[in-house]
DNA sequence: CGGTGGATTGAGTGGCGTCAACCTGAGTGG
DNA sequence: CCACTCAGGTTGACGCCACTCAATCCACCG
């Protein structure tokens, strides 16, 4: 299989040969994470950053009282706590969906990518751009959104990220989270979720059976959400 | 006055005269923008960015029935549409709050910077990375804290961020928005943030007049709004 | 002195939360 | 092979936070 970073990247700009041996070659080791393990802890001063090869984690936080907000939901591909390299100490806590593989990455061979190579260098900021323009737009979502729509706009947005790195197609995906964790992201109650996720199979949107899901009707979904592709900048364009 | 970018970058690592230079000559012209001027809009392409010298700017996106959702509001030092050097088309609208001040920086001279000037480049990267994690911060709050936490929290970050730039001391500091702003930043209505406002006023944590804010009681604020400024990384860090 | 943008207030409503059961299916051990 | 457990999903009753609608107030201004 592919490096899903590299897949990532090049859909958004070529890398050359050459870039991708030094992206590969910037990995020190590949660990493995059990579901629900904590990766990287809030207060944490990391020396590296993790990049998944394989599962999903969250980012969140959580309140003195225990309630909990997830902030992004990450994906094979994603360079989970790139931002550790130069913003310390971590400020929310990355945890295991579901078992994952990270290729750990120290920071001074992030460093060294930075001295030595400008285009992938911007390729990785690149990466993190496109992190804090999805954060904008659960903003959005979260705040100006009906709950429907809100659950609506995540279903398309991880669609077409787990489309990028071949692990959806056909309008369907798996999605391996409880409706608890949901709830953390979408910041509503448990109960909610549940009856959000019923209207939208109900009305024929999407089936939905387990960590199973199926668009039925991306058109409908596109349009309960006012979802608008543009801030996952999929297009390449020489950056 | 000192350059307000440079000013807030040196508060999170020093930077060489040298640096300094790169910076100033890097914006091409100055630009004044009227009160409630778009200075840039969803699905521009731009080649330039624009750093605020003066003034305060919102990034905001509208939905198709005209409820809107700031997602963030800019003062002076922040490179507000940095991003734009890599991520295009714009998703987003950004909107003067106050008449500005902006210098304008020509994304062919940000490439320069990238291909050259390597610490620099990771400054500015890091710049849009407290961007990122203002975002996450943001996301905690709309989605898990109460309406007038989630207004205090507001009020203690932007305390922080304007002190750096010297634009507040003493806990007072100009706030230069309307309550319809407002509720659209706290994803809101207007009723509702008035009657929070007022709580606050009641409890004693603020005074507040027009676009005065004084917080009468910084412990009481930050309590009620679990706030913690990690995420701001004001500590000056090797980057 | 009327006009206007913004702040404030009250009354009524509804989306979503809380609490508490109850259901279901998969895994486990006797 | 069946009782038991347990995580997760589902449902109903009820309450509250925040929304909507609609006045009214206030300060500033031409």
């Amino acid at each position: 299989m592919r490096h899903p970073l590299i897949v990532k990247l090049e859909r958004r700009d070529g890398l050359s040969p050459h870039e991708h041996q030094i992206l590969e070659d910037a990995t020190s080791s590949v660990e493995t994470f059990a579901a629900n393990a904590d990766i990287v802890r809030e207060g944490d001063v990391a020396d590296h950053s993790c990049l998944i090869l394989e599962g999903w984690t969250t980012r969140s936080k959580t309140l003195a009282d225990g309630r909990r907000q997830i902030t992004a939901f990450h994906i094979p591909g994603d360079f989970v706590d790139l931002h550790s390299f130069l913003l310390k100490p971590m400020d929310h806590t990355i945890t295991a969906l579901t078992p994952c593989r990270m290729a750990m990455t120290p920071h001074t061979a992030l460093r060294r990518i930075s001295e030595e190579h400008p285009h992938l260098t911007r390729m990785l900021w690149l990466s993190t751009l496109i992190d804090a323009a999805i954060h904008r737009e659960w903003l959005v979502a979260i705040g100006r959104l009906s709950a429907a729509a809100h659950l609506a706009h995540l279903l398309c947005e991880l669609y077409l990220r787990l489309e990028v790195v071949g692990l959806a197609k056909d309008h369907r995906f798996e999605f391996p989270v409880t409706q608890t964790v949901l709830a953390d992201a979408l910041g509503l109650s448990t109960v909610h979720v549940n009856r959000v996720v019923q209207e939208l199979r109900r009305d024929g949107l999407v089936a939905w059976r387990g960590t199973h899901v199926t668009i039925k009707d991306w058109e409908a979904l596109v349009r309960l959400a006012e979802f608008d592709p543009t801030y996952l900048n999929l297009a390449p364009r020489p950056r």
